[in-house]
DNA sequence: GACGTAATTAACCGGCGGGTTCATTATCGC
DNA sequence: GCGATAATGAACCCGCCGGTTAATTACGTC
C-alpha cells in the first residue's frame, strides 16, 4: 500500500482497477438500471478512464453481466456462512428466515440488480451457468430442516421445501425492492427500525405456523 | 358511445388517438422500463405518428408518468369491486388473499410498471396526488376484516393490518415480479398452473394461521 | 539497455433517439 | 363560406453516449 519515498514505485496494478470498475459499476447498475447507466459517469468515479472500462470489459453488456455473476457470487457466499446444523429445526427454519432477511435488507444494491434482471427477462442471466449449483445448495439447506422437522414429528409431511423458499424470499425480497412505492403508498412506518422489526417477526412466525404440525405447540 | 350526430365524425378522434397512445406506452414501458423504451417504438404500433406522441403528452416522462397513474387508477378500481361485507371474517380474509393473488398475476404489466417506477426510487410516482386516498381505502378494507375478526373473538388482539397488507402484497408481487430470476435458479415448477395453485393456496393459509387466536381451528 | 507486451491517455466518431419546425388538412362556430 | 383553431404529416436537428483509433508510457524479460 505505502509507497517507498525514492523510487515511484507505484505499481500497475490492472486487478486492482478492474475491481475498482466493478465495485463502481455496480452500485451504478443497481442506482439506474442498464440503459440509464453510463459507462462515462462509472468512469469518472472510478480512479481510471473510459477507454479503460471498455478495454477490461469489452462493452457495456458484458460489464453489466459481470457485475451480476459477481454479485451473485458474493451474495451466495455470505448465505453459506450460515450454520444451522446443530439447532433442532424449527429454530433453525426461524434463524433461516431471520437471516435472510437481515441479509436482503443489507443488500439492496444486490436486489435492485435482480429486480433490473427481471425487468430484462432474466436474459443476462440465463447466461451465466455456474449458479445452477449455488442455488440448488440453498434449496437443499430447506430440504434439511423440512426432513429433520418431519422425522422429529414437528413439521407437516406435504411442505414443500421450494414453495417455502419462494415465500422466504418473496418477504425478503419484496421488503428491499418494493419499499418506495410502498412508502409512498402506506406511509414509511413500516422502514423504521421498529417497522422492520415487526416485520422480520411476522415474517419468521408466519413461515413457522405454515410448517408445523400442530400450530399451537 | 359509438354513436356521434352529423357533427363530430368518425374521422378524426383524439380522444381516441390519446387512448390508443396509452395502451401502447403501457407495454412498452412495462416491457422494457423507462430508459429502453423508445417513443418510436410507441409510435410504430399505434395508428398515429410520434409527432403526435408528442403532441399529445409533451415530452417522455410526462407520457410514463401518465401511463402509470392510468395503470394505478385502473388496478385499483379493479380490486374496489371485491365485495367481502357479507362473509365472516376469516373468509373474507382467504379471499381477499386469493383475489390479490390472482389480480396481481392477470396484470403482469401494472406489476412491471411498479418494479420499474421503485427502480426510480418511486420519483414520479411521488408527483401523483390522488392516490393517497385509494390507498387508504384498501387499508380500511382489511381493518374492518381485523376488527371483525377480533370482535367474533377469532383473530389475535395484536395483528396490524398495515404489516398485514405488506405480507399479502409481497407474496402476490414476487410470484410476478420475481418469476424469469427465480424460475432461471430453481426451474419452473412454481409457475405452471399447479404450482401457481400451490403457491396461492398456501399463501392464504399462512396468512390466515397467522391471524388465528387459535390456529388449530 | 533493448524488445515485446500490457496498460493508459487523449481525441475522435457516428448514429440513435428525444424533441422540433413548418407546412397542410380537418373541424367548428358563425 | 370564412376565419380560427385543433389535429396531422414529413422532414429535420443536435446532443448524448457507446464504442474506437492511434499514439504513448509502464513493465517484464533477456
Amino acid at each position: 500500500m505505502e509507497d517507498q519515498p525514492k523510487s515511484r514505485r507505484w505499481k500497475q496494478n490492472p486487478e486492482a482497477v478492474r475491481a475498482d470498475i466493478l465495485r463502481v459499476a455496480q452500485e451504478e447498475f443497481a442506482r439506474n438500471g442498464l440503459s440509464r447507466t453510463r459507462i462515462e459517469d462509472i468512469a469518472d468515479r472510478t480512479k481510471t478512464s473510459k477507454r479503460m472500462v471498455f478495454y477490461y470489459f469489452g462493452d457495456k453488456e458484458s460489464l453489466y453481466k459481470a457485475v451480476l455473476e459477481a454479485a451473485y457470487a458474493e451474495v451466495r457466499a455470505g448465505e453459506a456462512e450460515l450454520d444451522l446444523e446443530d439447532l433442532p429445526p424449527d429454530q433453525a427454519l426461524r434463524r433461516l428466515v431471520e437471516f435472510t432477511f437481515d441479509h436482503h435488507r443489507a443488500n439492496p444494491d444486490f436486489i435492485r440488480l435482480v429486480m433490473v434482471e427481471n425487468i430484462h427477462g432474466g436474459s443476462h442471466m440465463s447466461q451465466m451457468e455456474q449458479l445452477a449449483q449455488q442455488n440448488l445448495a440453498a434449496i437443499r439447506v430447506l430440504e434439511r430442516i423440512c426432513e429433520a422437522g418431519r422425522e422429529a414429528g414437528l413439521f407437516r409431511e406435504d411442505i414443500s421445501a421450494l414453495a417455502l423458499h419462494w415465500r422466504i424470499s418473496a418477504m425478503s425480497f419484496f421488503n428491499v425492492s418494493n419499499r418506495a412505492t410502498f412508502a409512498l403508498n402506506f406511509g414509511d412506518s413500516l422502514f423504521d427500525e421498529k417497522g422492520q422489526a415487526l416485520l422480520r417477526e411476522e415474517a419468521a412466525r408466519s413461515i413457522l405456523l405454515s410448517v408445523l404440525k400442530d400450530p399451537t405447540g
